[in-house]
DNA sequence: TAGATTGTTAATCGATTAACAATC
DNA sequence: TAGATTGTTAATCGATTAACAATC
């Protein structure tokens, strides 16, 4: 039992990765990718975790959480680097994705530049506001949400961005979730549920600006901020 | 020496306080925020870790670190919990904030509604582009970024947001800081680096999209993700 | 060769969970 | 009273750091 096929050590069989370890892998390739563009070749452990605060162990600890992508006493070529990391996120392929809500902050999204470099690209809209659907906004179509099933379908679509009020949150992500989508990215300020196969990460900007309150008014009294 | 001042017993003297345990005092005073406005008078450490699929055990304890806020048998009044853990926040008070940027991304912060209700105004923008400076959006003036000091010093502001372009960010960062600025969020995907005593928090849309991505393919393969 | 740097193991540190006396 | 629930301590679990042999 328990078949061991390619991989070959690493820190365990088949260990369920730390999602800290992950949300530092996107660091390191928004890194990488700068040193590339200042025309750098190769870096280590040691500048990585210079440039962003981590120590050196940490930064090869959660690179061999994946495999052996430096060469000792060498170092990291980045562009191999890069590659490797933008394999293990998913980020090497063409992500088609919906954007549900086409308020402020939606046709903000639509207009985002930095979501291509990273191969998401937002093909569809979706509204309900019959003086919204019909319109292209900043080259992207929107449609009326009943639309979604056949358009996720005929676009291949696998990820969503919910940009609506918190009162039609839920409703969208069941939508969403009907419609054969597997991730979603939530900037509706209320928790939604999903079915256990369909992925979230929720972004909160008012939550954002309340961590950042904290750490000023402990920095101010007992220093317990960071 | 080591004057103990007013608290009383909770964890450790002076413990530092883990950030995941403010990111999730975040959650609890959004979710206990909704249940107030759904008519509910109190709550229970079980109820509100179901709400966000935390332990009971974990909510208490997160609680603890700040004070003795329920009644053993009973649980917490919402009102009560709420107005602590916006104290603990920092969110109790007006939170004049400037908004460095105003393209795409910019516009829509200003327009977006869920920030005023922790206490977060917008009071000005900055922009440097000739085009921009002098108008009025959402109710919101621009002002060119060389009048950050006087405005920012008028208006009381202690908090920035950077909206701009990655090559632009650090400029504007070291802009705020001179103001007087301590606290900052920066939505720029790069990382700047600010005197110790500025406090801030990144926020790259790209990235969270790359969480989504790692983890849905991830769940595919050997189910490593969450 | 000497110096640099990786991948990995063992030691330390911190955070979560379980359990329970105290309280209503 | 019996049932519910807190705050807190001790036990478990997981993540970070330090150290070092292997490698270039």
């Amino acid at each position: 039992m328990s078949e061991r096929k390619t991989k070959p050590s690493s820190p365990a069989p088949d260990a369920p990765v730390p999602k800290a370890v992950v949300s530092r892998l996107s660091l390191y390739l928004r890194e990488l990718q700068r040193l590339v563009r200042d025309g750098h070749d190769r870096t280590s452990s040691s500048q990585l975790g210079r440039l962003l605060g981590f120590s050196d162990a940490q930064v090869r600890k959660d690179l061999a959480y994946f495999g052996h992508f430096g060469h000792p006493g060498i170092g990291y070529r980045c562009d191999d680097l890069i590659r490797a990391i933008r394999k293990i996120l998913g980020t090497d392929r063409d992500w088609p994705v919906a954007m549900v809500g086409t308020g402020n902050l939606g046709r903000a999204l639509l207009g985002y530049k930095g979501f291509s470099h990273q191969g998401f690209r937002i093909v569809a809209a979706f509204d309900v506001d019959p003086q919204r659907v019909g319109a292209t906004i900043e080259g992207v179509r929107v449609f009326h949400l009943d639309q979604l099933p056949e358009v996720a379908t005929d676009h291949k679509i696998k990820l969503g961005m919910i940009a609506v009020p918190a009162g039609a949150a839920q409703n969208v992500a069941d939508r969403l979730a009907s419609a054969g989508i597997e991730g979603v990215v939530n900037f509706a300020p209320v928790t939604i549920s999903l079915p256990e196969h369909v992925r979230q990460v929720g972004v909160d900007l008012a939550i954002e600006l309340e961590q950042l309150s904290f750490s000023v008014v402990s920095r101010i009294a007992g220093n317990g901020g960071a």
